[in-house]
DNA sequence: TGTATTGACAAGTGACAGGTTACGGGTTAT
DNA sequence: ATAACCCGTAACCTGTCACTTGTCAATACA
């Protein structure tokens, strides 16, 4: 786990693939087959990357869904880690 | 992307953390803090891991919660490729 | 002045994790 | 046997979240 807060996957997607190819957020959500909202929610970082978006942006950027999908889990491990109570879970292995 | 379906993550956990520790679905569920039925549909593979169930069992048994997070991640991502529909998606990286 | 693009919001849908409750199948003890 | 348990799980409900359509106000650009 890293040390520091995960960057939103939103947020490489945006400073890094949308501006590469010069996309608007319009157009983007267009190219990958989704609407304007899921797609401008999901590069301002209210929304996260669905298995089915990973897909879509393999597809669209030749990108490994795996890489988008584990973005994903890494921001949403970081901030469960600050939130989530273990208190009540006990120790099993030795 | 494995070539092959991947196990349940509750398969996983079921056949051998849950075995070798020589427990029952009531105990595990007490020892990792939920109710029994979330428990018994986790290892019956009718639902997945969650950002913090994988917290949960990575300190019941000091295995990593990316680990857990990592084997549904693979199990999303198999099936999700076996239905979702890409043909609205547009290639945008040469 | 338009025209395009943007972020934001509302309401509704579908999927899914997880809690409570309750029921049926087994054990064990009396 | 039967009463008292424990166990797994099915039914039901709630909350969360990605995503849709529709709308609106602000911004940038022709």
């Amino acid at each position: 786990m890293e040390m520091f807060n995960p960057p939103h996957p939103g947020t490489v997607l945006k400073e890094v693939y949308i501006q590469d190819y010069n996309l608007t957020v319009t157009a983007f959500a267009l190219k990958i087959g989704v609407s304007r909202n899921a797609a401008s929610e999901l590069v301002n970082g209210r929304t996260g990357i669905s298995t089915e978006m990973a897909l879509r942006l393999e597809k669209a950027f030749k990108v490994p869904a795996k890489f988008w999908l584990d973005l994903q889990q890494q921001y949403d491990l970081w901030h469960a880690k600050q939130t989530v109570n273990l208190d009540n879970v006990e120790v099993i292995a030795l």
